[in-house]
RNA sequence: GGACUGGUAGUUCAGUUGGUUAGAAUACCGGCCUGUCACGCCGGGGGUCGCGGGUUCGAGUCCCGUCCAGUCCGCCA
């Protein structure tokens, strides 16, 4: 019925007359004429009623901002001499001749005009009218044109959507469960899905060899500003098809996006062993829009004097390294050294040692530094050397457990980049590969990196002789130091499972208890298969340069799982729990 | 579980060393203005200073606790 948005009203529609439904994005009046700026999904148009035209000139007078209007009109220019560069709704009004109000409303809590910033608790209490905002409606809309593009390559690729339950029990996933009562089973639970993965295995099983699913995904754990207890992730998984195959699919998909959506090549993405991401970025999803790299001098560190940087050289877990930051000297004052050492100190970091390169060729005098004094020349030599340092080159140092010293530096490198600017592209995708099967559980075991149907990259025998080794057919898709998404080949072949179940000491019990359907199921005839997950919201934070993922959802949790526009979780009725089975425990009232 | 930041008018914020009646902008209401567009001018209403306790002659301000919002660590593969 309506043929036209107001914010897609142009000069081309001069004179012609149209029927426009809004909101009152604001309301004026002057010399008894009343502007109203009428807003929708396209955009705002400004709307003048004039008392010698307009017949419903006293309806208009009763209007204020957000109400909802109907409004037929005409469409024209401004004259020239009330055009103004400054203006905010263009030079085409449309001069009103009719008004409906087809709902009043309340004055609203904040101002929605933009020109004063409103806190977020605000905003996500009243949520409905946060999104009639221009950047939700952009986030909302960008996201599902996302989806649907998406949707249209699946499709176009000869995947089939196929929805998997909500409830159901627990996966493997590692994190902890929402769980939902059961009533007509006293004591058991329900569990949300921290992701579809058996079922993706299960459909695998059936024949389904190329499937998909947008999948409302639920992990009960702390919320960070790109996590939320429920997100979304685009599932996929795949029979027949080897990592190759997989990588170059979903690589394909997303430099497809990022060109239709935005305009952007991305080009071939690089591929990184994990060892190396974490030798010279110190991270597993490492931001390669920053030039700086971790340059190990554990090997250097031996001999000196020094216990803060021998120790961790000589500790077989320990981890010594240097990071250089070019020109660094007059970039960074002693304030800033001071910040950053209470920053890597979040990470465990005992300090944060630093040499100013004054002058390279005076081992004596030209590095200022309140360690070097425990270096002997050789060494101080030796890590300019490695290092390439020139005359104003600041280098930080790392010595501590290798998880200390490259979570620290890891983060410290990213800091700085974002600190000083240091980006050189604007885009920067990557695969890991080869990441490790297993890793210390901390308590002389050892627990899986993914999860435990992930497929090493070796026979069974060769992952039973030396596990710690053993990498994994897994990979991750990372894109400027955020995770986009990851997936593996997955286990077809029971006596690969049952060493896998070996290794992270799994009993059968156990086996039987949490996945016995999958066990069961790889028995009757599972073919090769692997996968990948997405997470969607985090794919579209990045591309709409959200700073926060709740900018992409619609209806989010604060930072304790919490809705308070709904005030969700809510209480519930002493009957409604009787009926599952469940009493609360009295509070104890202090 | 931990570290840090914030909470004062509908909203965004200021509030000095603890001192009289807690301010500004904007929003809202009324009036004026022949075309405004962050319109302008005049006037008006609007406060549980998050909540509870303490110190003090006196607390928005200091102390303790607590709740809420946010960022991060742990956690989340």
């Amino acid at each position: 019925m309506r043929s036209i948005y107001c914010g897609a009203v142009t000069s081309a529609n001069i004179d012609q007359e149209i029927t426009l439904c809004g909101w009152v994005d604001r309301r004026r009046d002057h010399g008894g004429v009343i502007f109203l700026d009428l807003r929708d999904r396209d955009g705002i148009v400004q709307v003048v009623f004039d008392p010698d035209s307009a017949e419903d000139f006293a309806r208009a007078d009763k209007v204020r901002s957000e109400y909802v209007l109907k409004v037929v009109g005409k469409v024209r220019a401004r004259s020239a001499a009330t055009v103004n560069p400054n203006m905010a709704t263009g030079e085409i009004e449309v001069y009103g001749t009719s008004l409906e109000i087809l709902n009043t409303a309340e004055t609203p809590p904040f101002q929605l005009d933009g020109h004063i910033s409103v806190g977020e608790d605000v905003r996500l209490h009243y949520r409905y009218i946060d999104l009639r905002r221009e950047e939700m409606q952009r986030n909302l809309r960008f996201r599902s044109k996302v989806t649907t593009a998406i949707r249209n390559f699946m499709d176009g690729e000869g995947f089939i959507d196929i929805e998997t339950p909500i409830l159901t029990r627990a996966t493997p996933e590692g994190a902890r469960d929402y769980l939902v009562p059961s009533r007509t089973h006293d004591g058991k639970f329900f569990a949300l899905p921290q992701s579809p993965q058996l079922f993706k295995q299960l459909l695998m099983v059936s024949g389904f060899d190329r499937y998909y699913q947008i999948a409302k995904c639920f992990r009960d754990e702390d919320l960070r500003a790109d996590r939320q207890p429920e997100f979304t992730q685009i599932d996929i998984e795949t029979s027949f098809l080897d990592e190759q195959d997989i990588m170059s699919i979903t690589e394909r998909m997303i430099r497809d996006l990022f060109k239709d959506m935005m305009g952007v090549d991305l080009g071939a993405f690089p591929r990184m062993p994990f060892s190396e991401a974490i030798a010279k970025y110190g991270s597993d999803k490492p931001d390669l829009r920053i030039p700086l790299v971790l340059e190990d001098i554990k090997d250097l560190m031996t001999e000196v004097d020094f216990k803060v940087f021998s120790g961790p050289a000589n500790d077989p877990k320990g981890r010594v390294t240097a990071l250089k930051v070019p020109g660094g000297n007059d970039l960074l004052s002693r304030k800033q050294i001071d910040d950053y050492t209470k920053f890597v100190s979040i990470y465990g970091a005992k300090g944060l040692a630093y040499i100013k390169v004054n002058d390279v060729s005076d081992l004596e005098n030209g590095l200022q530094s309140p360690i070097v004094k425990f270096l002997p020349n050789d060494v101080r030599a030796a890590i300019l050397q490695r290092l390439e340092a020139v005359n104003g080159d600041l280098i930080f140092f790392g010595a501590d457990s290798h998880k200390v010293v490259t979570e620290a530096l890891g983060a410290l490198r990213c800091k700085l980049g974002a600190d000083l600017d240091l980006f050189t592209c604007e885009w920067a995708p990557l695969w890991v590969v080869d990441f490790p099967m297993f890793e210390d559980d901390n308590d002389g075991g050892l627990t899986p990196l993914h999860h435990p149907f992930t497929a090493p990259s070796c026979s069974p025998e060769d992952l039973l002789a030396n596990p710690a080794e053993a990498l994994s057919r897994a990979y991750d898709m990372v894109l400027n130091g955020t995770e986009l998404g990851g997936g593996s080949i997955r286990i077809h072949d029971q006596n690969m499972q049952q060493a896998v179940f070996n290794i992270l000491g799994i009993s059968e019990e156990e086996q039987r208890e949490k996945f016995g359907f999958l066990l069961d199921a790889l028995k009757y005839g599972a073919p090769p298969h692997g996968g990948l997950a997405f997470g969607l919201d985090r794919l579209i934070m990045l591309m709409t340069d959200s700073p926060s993922i709740r900018d992409v959802i619609a209806f989010p949790k604060t930072q304790t799982a919490a809705c308070v526009m709904t005030d969700a979780p809510g209480v519930v009725g002493n009957q409604q729990l009787r009926e599952l089975h469940i009493r609360l425990r009295e509070k104890t009232q202090a």
